[in-house]
DNA sequence: CGTATAACTAACTAACTAGTACATACATTG
DNA sequence: CAATGTATGTACTAGTTAGTTAGTTATACG
């Protein structure tokens, strides 16, 4: 008997249950939002998804904007517990940029709902994530795992000492989200679909060198040499 | 006296000008689209925003949607003319790569509109793009640039024999894009404006860097001994 | 048990929004 | 200078959409 609830042991839409009535709102949403953006996403379509109505929309959230914002903030807050997985300490800092490098890389391909979602952000200004206080001062787990393994590859010679994080970060984020976020205008202009499982290997290692490249060219001031 | 009348040379509000009433829709349509999206913007809104009415929207463009796919038509044709300008034929490949780049982030800086209309289209999978028939054969003047410039790199045994124009286009404009499309949750998340103008010299030669530094990189075969 | 409260539903509304009907002024040309 | 099509403005409408009102039902807890 695979009862859902303590007292109910119908299979049947389980009556009450806020725990479940909030996350799938909170799924549906994602969807939605991210499919269509803020603007164009419609309450009703929302709430007609879900097995509830759009009245708990209200009873839960309080409006279309702090759904989204909710929307958001489970968004980002799963993917840094993600990126909080990532460990590459006990690598030497060369792979550990690439394994660093892949590991976004797979993220961003299989989060392509996130990757919406800030795109959408970015046409708002990012007025919502500002005004979200947990969005605001949440912590960066991959620009952290990053910022050491940067620290290690100088200390050992292997990097270039101006190598910033931030922007190290950016380049690799540059690459992935492009590929994701801009794969239907690239794909109609020069008829190439950047997520083609075909070509993920070769993008992979690509963005892999490009970095690699990068940390590894000589920055014009006297290096230890190895 | 201000007469408004046909013979009027006067500067007041032009009476009749088509070509003037089309050209302003379409450029506050542009700033309306981009600033709010296809479903952010309003119809009612550009209207207010022209010298004109509403009605000329339907008269001249028949609907919102086919406005917008107008405006889309003219951001594209018009970046396709500023592409086609740039001459770089003359300049050694690794100069050539060097300011085909640069011209290609100041591009992208220079037109956060365009950008966003991208973003937005990507929203919509570029169904609008799709459907345009101006827009789906357009040819892409940036491409061909780049193409000749890396059959003249390999040819003088400078550039890695496997680099694919597309591929290298696709690096150029993932960092450009990137820097300008996600601004703002950039700058929310870590506190740094890409746009800064104290980080424009930096960012643009680090595209530079990056993409040489890849193009130069031995590709594992044989290759012409410098 | 019974009652307070949390979870929930259905139906409603006020405001908005894309699109249109209709009337008319202007300009070109025969 | 008539007449005909192009360009334009005003006022309207039908449908949509976020948000609300007014309740009902389940459950926890004394």
């Amino acid at each position: 008997m695979a009862t859902q609830t303590p007292e109910s042991p119908a299979a049947a839409p389980a009556a009450r249950d806020p725990e479940r009535t909030r996350s799938e709102i909170l799924a549906v949403a994602t969807r939605e939002f991210a499919d269509k953006g803020f603007a164009g996403a419609r309450v009703d379509e929302i709430a007609a998804k879900t097995r509830t109505t759009k009245r708990m929309i209200y009873y839960y959230f309080g409006g279309k904007e702090n759904l989204y914002i909710a929307v958001l903030e489970l968004a980002y807050t799963g993917i840094r517990a993600l990126e909080r997985q990532v460990d590459v300490e006990h690598l030497d800092p060369a792979e550990a940029i690439r394994r660093l490098t892949a590991l976004t890389f797979d993220h961003h391909e299989s989060h392509p709902d996130f990757i919406r979602l800030v795109s959408i952000e970015n046409i708002h200004y990012a007025r919502h994530i500002v005004r979200s206080e947990i969005l605001a001062g949440l912590a960066n787990p991959a620009l952290d795992t990053l910022t050491r393994i940067l620290d290690r590859g100088r200390a050992a010679g292997q990097f270039r000492r101006d190598a910033d994080p931030i922007d190290v970060h950016m380049m690799i984020s540059a690459f992935c989200v492009f590929r994701t976020a801009n794969r239907y205008t690239f794909n109609a202009i020069f008829k190439r679909d950047m997520l083609d499982p075909a070509r993920r290997d070769h993008y992979q290692a690509m963005i892999g060198d490009l970095v690699l490249e990068y940390l590894t060219a000589s920055d014009g001031r006297p290096a230890p040499t190895a």
